[in-house]
DNA sequence: TGAATAACCATTGACGCCCATAAAAACCCA
DNA sequence: TGGGTTTTTATGGGCGTCAATGGTTATTCA
């Protein structure tokens, strides 16, 4: 199963590249697409992250609401107009597109930052205030979570 | 799979030629029809595009419907009816028809905007400006979706 | 025979691919 | 367990290839 975990800083070189960490290169081996596919946060100042496999599904499930209706027309246009399909080269660095670099105010360094079953990238500064705050919200709300049991 | 993603923006010559991006050439290769088919969104000003395979698809959908319907007829005349097959040049190119072209209100560039199985083609500020709605309905809306499970 | 279309060629700029280096992590063996 | 060795990562840069674009010549059809 695909995993991301943990947070890892790396540079965004003058042309752009910024290497994917290691482990999450492992997480996305064996996929037909050899890269990552990122779009913009609709909530966020960050760049959504994933595999192909994950857009594949997110299609098959689009294909199911109703041919030329309006909430269909709207997911289409908001995902998958704006997501980017971002190659490995063969040092497993991807180019950032300026687009997405600045939605996340991203110009030096960038953070892989690790969300289960997809990541994020964000600027550096801007994620561990955001973490803080997270962090706060869910202690004040008490947030709590029902585990899903394996065959479930 | 075939998968189109992301927006590009390409330059209609004085011919009214535009390239295809290279990456939905990808997606559509190994058709039987070298090149895209293409017709008028009766929603939207834009261009409904896709692979030929997609068109039998829905052919077969259609065919589900009931025979000399209403809504059959409707569809079959919107949408095959107004169908036109634009073959690729050597070069990865297709001819706009200036009845598309019209319709969707493009004259020296367009935007190919990804949607997943399929693909429309845009005047490019007419796109930013349906993109920026569809996303507003979306989050109004609390427009979610079920994601399929991978063995579903 | 003329007009429209298709095939062919030429240019340039971005991107993919390759190599090099340094640091860090993993490994191994005494 | 500690030190040394090997392997993997992250990072930087150069170069060739391909995509996008524009133009010219051939070909088809009315």
């Amino acid at each position: 199963m695909v995993l991301f975990l943990s947070t890892f800083i790396n540079k965004v070189d003058r042309k752009g590249r910024v290497s994917v960490p290691a482990p999450f290169r492992a997480a996305l081996a064996g996929q037909v697409f050899n890269g990552i596919v990122a779009f913009r946060s609709y909530r966020l100042p960050a760049i959504e992250g994933s595999g192909i496999d994950r857009m594949e599904r997110l299609s098959d499930s689009i294909d199911e609401l109703e041919l030329f209706s309006e909430a269909r027309d709207d997911l289409a246009s908001t995902i998958f107009a704006d997501a980017h399909q971002l190659s490995f080269d063969g040092e497993g660095r991807i180019i950032l597109p300026p687009l997405l670099a600045e939605h996340a105010g991203i110009t030096e360094i960038a953070a892989f930052v690790g969300r289960g079953a997809t990541f994020q990238i964000w600027e550096p500064d801007a994620f561990t205030t955001h973490q803080q705050e997270a962090r706060a919200r869910a202690r004040a709300n008490g947030a709590t979570l029902r585990l899903r049991r394996p065959d479930e």
